[in-house]
DNA sequence: CTTCATTTGTTCGTATGTATC
DNA sequence: CGATACATACGAACAAATGAA
């Protein structure tokens, strides 16, 4: 038990953490990108040395990043490394503690719109003399549905990712998709269907894209401001309602 | 075989994203704040009626998001929720391909650059009147080592933090501070130092704060600009360079 | 449509290293 | 130092999903 000990004893302590860090470096050298199949859990085991349930944990580890997808059944793909770890980890924050959720979730929607607002001159730059075929339709959906009192959700989502994407900057992009995210998951508690709300956000949309297409970069940044004006209110306005409510708990 | 059967039955399909997920409303019923130890994994293994391994995964999935903390020997306790996932993603998404690393760095780095611009009012009234007893003495230390031509990593990050420490959003400056470890991680390969750059650096972190403590705005910008000026400057030459020589392969 | 091989998902039993008392 | 509790690692076995013959 000479060999074998003496190897295990040396990897035990290093093991655990450098197996995902080997399947890494094993990406990097075969110069895999998002897509390209990695080997099977069986043969990371004997290319590692390791067993199988370490090169499975390695491998939850890396499906948690982003960094590889598993597909039952199939195998295993190297990964978009999206930030989605991002999106959980500050979902669960912000719904962690019931009487602080709302200022986390007010920090979130706080950076959506410093971000938004950074990105001023990025998105003027972008969207000022071309025309985007499918803004304007996601406008037209928004304002049709603010008419009638609805929600819209999904050509809210879409409306800013299209707006972001032709920047450079595509992890910008990513970042402010990530923070919608995690504001539409954490933000179902409180419900902000007032019809002139959401007439209000329906009209900063159509405003937003208006002013980056006539190249207008005061007129964008007021309208990112009235954008979030009713969601910053009513955070406001419900944060202060749980704070006397907790002191009389 | 009524019950338990059609409970492990229901629970197969969902098991395997789900255990995770248990684990998570299991924190959030019980109140658990970060620091506080969760069940150990026997524990969870009955609670939950999944056996240890698939624990043992869920558990490192939540690990690695930084939800919960493994202490070896001891037990498991809640996390910090901090943004280490998002730095680990980015750090490999960064050196993943040789050739583009460049353009991710530079994306990383533009992104620092927009977010301490747009954090300038806050960070402006946070310091104007009141004296941090710790940024000078940094930034002191960082212009002795700029003379002597020696990198300031540790003082860098120090003053990044204390300097967004006092803002109402935390999650700014965990953000910044993630975007810092992003970008000193994967930076490495070029070597930046050149000393009137250094130079540069050092007196930009020192207008930085004069401007803050005086609550200049328009100087505080400026100098947030000088701030990233060399770095940028460097990451557009060398992604020149990499393009040249990628052409000649 | 069925069968079959491949691959991941889940469970159990066992052994070992490590921290705490 | 010893005892206990816990985390770590391994290997074998079977279940479930996928895709191809």
């Amino acid at each position: 038990m000479n060999g074998p000990a003496a190897l295990a004893s040396n990897k035990s302590r290093m093991l655990r953490s450098t197996t995902a860090e080997q399947i890494k470096r094993l990406i990097l050298l075969r110069g895999l990108h998002p897509g390209d199949p990695i080997p099977t859990e069986t043969e990371l085991c004997e290319e590692l040395g390791v067993s199988r349930s370490s090169v499975r944990e390695a491998i939850r580890t890396l499906a948690t990043l982003d960094i590889v997808e598993v597909r039952h059944g199939t195998g295993t793909v190297v990964g978009q490394m999206s930030l989605a770890p991002l999106v959980e980890t500050l979902v669960f924050r912000g719904v962690l503690s019931p009487g602080d959720d709302l200022a986390a979730l007010r920090e979130v929607v706080d950076l959506r719109r410093s971000l938004d607002l950074a990105l001023t001159d990025d998105v003027v730059k972008a969207h000022s003399g071309h025309e985007d075929e499918e803004i304007p339709r996601l406008v037209a959906a928004m304002q049709a549905s603010a008419e009638n009192g609805k929600a819209f959700l999904y050509e809210d989502r879409q409306f800013h990712t299209r707006l972001l994407a032709p920047l450079t900057n595509q992890l910008a992009g990513q970042l402010v998709a990530a923070f919608w995210d995690i504001h539409t998951a954490v933000l179902p508690r409180l419900d902000l269907a007032l019809p002139a709300d959401l007439r209000q956000t329906a009209k900063a949309h159509s405003d937003m894209y208006a002013a980056a297409r006539s190249g207008n970069h005061e007129a964008y940044r007021k309208a990112v401001i009235d954008h979030y004006e009713p969601l910053l209110r009513m955070l406001n306005s419900r944060s202060d309602a749980t704070r006397s409510q907790a002191s009389r708990d």
